[in-house]
DNA sequence: ACGATATCATATGAGTTTCAAAGCACCAGA
DNA sequence: TCTGGTGCTTTGAAACTCATATGATATCGT
């Protein structure tokens, strides 16, 4: 997917290549966009991808989230504290197991970050709007895929 | 795209939704992909947006570069740095304009990069293989037009 | 029930990274 | 040749990452 096939690994059609192609190159706009919107919010990269986390994978406390992320748990707690002091997460103290800490990200702040992400919003359903419904449901469904691909090829990695 | 949609503002169709969440989705797995790739050749997550930016935008000169992925002139000093101690970039001077550097990513490293990839790679060949021609060529067109959304809404959230 | 061990989050400290501003080398026009 | 502008790097201060240590709590074995 990312960095230029060898000459000789061509891949079955045309059609797959270029999809392998535009998948990398998708991947590196959509991360300078995020950068730009970190920018905006006063957030670094990564923290942003833990607020991401946070928001899709429910609370969830700061060991299991550095597992998700890659991240030391250490270095969460330095990520944690710029969430928490920009008002975007809340650490709760879990009452079952004093130990452990509950993340949960802010629904306020969850519009508030959706709006940095308007523009973006708006061009994909201008983009949606020129597809058929079974159309929409093949690209949905790539996407689920790939993302599936791409958890499994993480998870491969990490050995 | 990121971030959960406030309830109100439901797009016009299902799948459309379901696009912009996998779409979300699928962006924070690559990075988390990306992150472990960059564990493995000790190379910054921004370090590898880099590389690509110059394996895929030919060669350019520092400058450029700190503009298209957003970072500030020195930063980039020390990112090539790192590239180019690990032998993934070299840093030519140009013979017409003496101030000026060019950083041009070297072959070999390009194919051992790849290398890294494989496992991702060969999954999306699998899931293309599920899919006629005329499938994969919506699903191209849409990856390249999302792409190109991307940037426009990048650019626009510089001012 | 009690002590030993494991787990969770955070504090500490060393090494690294980022970025603004200054600096150096070079180019181009007057 | 002077002057201003451009391109990259160095400098120094602040911030960040992460291995290890620490403190608080939980769980297991007996």
């Amino acid at each position: 997917m990312s960095f230029k096939a060898p000459e000789g690994s061509i891949g079955r059609g045309r059609s797959t290549v270029a999809i392998k192609e535009s998948l990398r190159d998708l991947r590196v706009q959509l991360a300078l966009l995020n950068h730009q919107v970190g920018a905006k919010v006063e957030l670094k990269d990564v923290d942003l991808d833990c607020l991401d986390l946070v928001s899709r994978h429910g609370p969830l406390n700061p060991t299991a989230l550095a597992r998700r992320a890659g991240l030391h748990p250490a270095t969460l707690t330095g990520i944690l504290d710029r969430l928490e002091r920009g008002g975007w997460v809340t650490r709760d103290r879990d009452p079952a197991d004093r130990r452990a800490v509950v993340v949960r990200m802010l629904p306020d702040r969850n519009a508030e970050m959706y709006r940095h992400y308007d523009g973006m919003n708006t061009a994909l359903d201008g983009i949606c709007a020129d597809y058929a419904p079974a159309e929409l449901d093949v690209i949905a469904d790539f996407l689920r895929r790939a993302t599936t691909a791409g958890r499994q090829a993480t998870e491969d990695m990490i050995d």
